[in-house]
DNA sequence: ATGAAAGCGCTAACAG
DNA sequence: CTGTTAGCGCTTTCAT
């Protein structure tokens, strides 16, 4: 694509291209005289000279390239957040992040990876678009950071959400709002999301410092779409008063989405009958709820920053200890007190 | 990362890198003793020999590496969909997507061209996550393929989605379904999205088509957000019945979801009382919502596809005309025959 | 059928 | 202060 060389601008500025690259690189600053650097650069600049770096590559034996394998970037609207935090990072290091979708197969990983390898990357960063538990793919180079998971085996660099710190933040919320009967709306234990048991650590943590006994009925499960949460929030509000929950912590905003179904049809106002919080921020979904869904942010950008930053060793990481990121609650307009019938206000 | 060479393979196997060369990339299969060739693959097999690439890159000066400038991976759920499908047509060439994140910053732009020209990709293509006149950046090379959005000046292969037909698709399922008074929930005009004005044209093109009579009371602007949507349907449903719309065919998803709001909050009921139609087909609202939404989609997936199959040589396209990518109508619950009361039925 | 040799464009000692 | 030189690892004629 581009055509000019380092030897034609050597040519016209009439030095060696040895004087041009130690003047472009900024290393030869102190040991070429101020005009040879200024002619240098002219003819640079007049050639429109542009350096290859695949002949850098070749010769420092380092590509400026750090490979990013997700599994998938079509179907979660998380990724993005993440990938942005990765790609800032890189770009203010002067890097360039590849994205390559692996879809979680095993056999594209192997590609994937021989591809980066090929490519000559200088490191890699291995995601998942969910927190959760992978095996190490094989090839994966020593050094390579875990983005939203934990490998199975073997130390290495690892971010993954603070989720009982989360579930404790969204507990809390209720808690400080005045509700001693809060339910749990939780994932099924069939879809094995370490995230859920996490955050139930967090809830039950809350509960005990608050003196609150856990009422084991307003731990319950559901699919983890609107639909279940609609089912499962259905549920305990037709639970007789004095066993009822006033407020509701989902797993995720889209069960929270089906709680406020679950509430409207019972005539029941969002906060001033139900409280609710939810969980991820996913801002189609909490911001757009009427009215707006309080709720606890994953951290997915300065996850996505965390593991580039390390993975361009400009951070550094314990391999032997996950680094958990906290999750902040974002208060919008779900939670309030208690109702008076409740007898809790 | 890698270490073993090509010589070391040659070695092993007792010829010279020319033949290994030959071998390996399949050229020499004819040329070669299959005795040699068999020797050859051996020894690179034992001793886990990956071509560098970037070697590679410098002679034959193709680096197999696409780049793919998007303005904004972070916020938008239809930049997933939009990358994998770019991304999936690079793999299936044996290619690498190589994504840089603009942030729509013209600056950035520069510097990722640069970055990208410097790293000597293959070829480019421009995207944007939503259909739009976008200025070509400075540097963009001939023959980068245009993704989402129209260059304002300037003849580059491009695709976009076909806004008009989807309009049409939205609106020729309503007047299907019976209804005569279908209002648009349209974009403010300030925004000045392409989309609304094509969308609107497919409406009206559908409405002569069936032989009714627009009434422009029934085109309504409103926010392109939940809020938006909730306002402007609010005051079309408290309409008098003989002018009061049977259905909605909404801009987006979510002004459908503000919609849904409304409708309910005057206790009617979705499809009975009132059906809607949205555009994007978001998973996260369209398929959560209750009942699940009608919509249009966008074929993000399709459109990433295409421009990876075009910036890779292996499509032709027009640089002179746009290609126009069909929006699907996704057929879910909320569209059903006009009320009663109407008269339509 | 195979090998020798000449680079691709750049950087980094080492000379001068 | 600046130029010469020797590669980085691979592909590709051109000889043999």
């Amino acid at each position: 694509m581009a055509r000019v060389r380092m030897s034609d601008v050597a040519a016209v500025a009439g030095v060696s291209t040895a004087t041009v690259s130690l003047v472009l690189s900024g290393a030869g600053s102190h040991r070429i005289s101020a005009q040879t650097q200024a002619r240098v650069r002219e003819a640079a600049e007049a050639a429109g000279y542009a350096p290859n770096s695949v002949a850098r590559s070749l010769r420092t034996q380092r590509t400026g390239m750090i490979g990013l394998l997700s599994d998938t970037i079509a179907t979660t609207p998380f990724a993005g957040r993440m990938l942005a935090g990765a790609n800032d990072a890189a770009r203010t290091h002067g890097r360039l992040m590849v994205l390559v979708d692996t879809d979680g197969d095993a056999s594209r990983e192997r590609q994937a990876i021989e591809a980066l390898t090929g490519q000559r990357v200088d490191a890699m960063i291995y995601a998942r678009m969910w927190h959760q538990v992978a095996d190490a793919p094989v090839g994966l180079p020593q050094g390579s950071v875990f983005l939203d998971c934990r490998p199975s085996r073997g130390s290495w660099p690892t971010v993954v959400p603070d989720d009982r710190d989360g579930g404790a933040a969204a507990t809390r919320e209720l808690v400080a709002a005045g509700h001693r009967r809060i339910a749990y709306l939780d994932a099924p234990k069939s879809a094995g999301l370490i995230a859920s048991a996490l955050r139930h650590q967090g809830y039950l943590q809350v509960l005990a410092e608050a003196g609150i006994t856990p009422d084991p009925a307003l731990h319950v499960r559901a699919g983890t779409d609107a639909e279940g949460g609609r089912a499962a929030a259905g549920e305990l509000l037709d639970l007789p008063a004095e066993r009822r929950p006033t407020a509701l912590f989902c797993f995720n905003d889209r069960m929270a989405m089906g709680a406020y179904t679950a509430a409207h049809r019972r005539g029941l106002r969002i906060p001033d009958d139900l409280s609710i919080v939810g969980y991820d921020d996913q801002q189609l979904i909490a911001a757009e709820l009427d009215p707006p869904l309080t709720t606890v942010a994953l951290p997915h950008y300065e996850m996505g920053r965390w593991a580039m930053e390390v993975a361009l060793g400009e951070r550094e990481a314990d391999p032997a200890e996950p680094h958990h990121m906290r999750c902040p609650i974002i208060r919008r307009d779900s939670v309030g007190p208690p109702p008076p019938w409740s007898g809790d206000r």
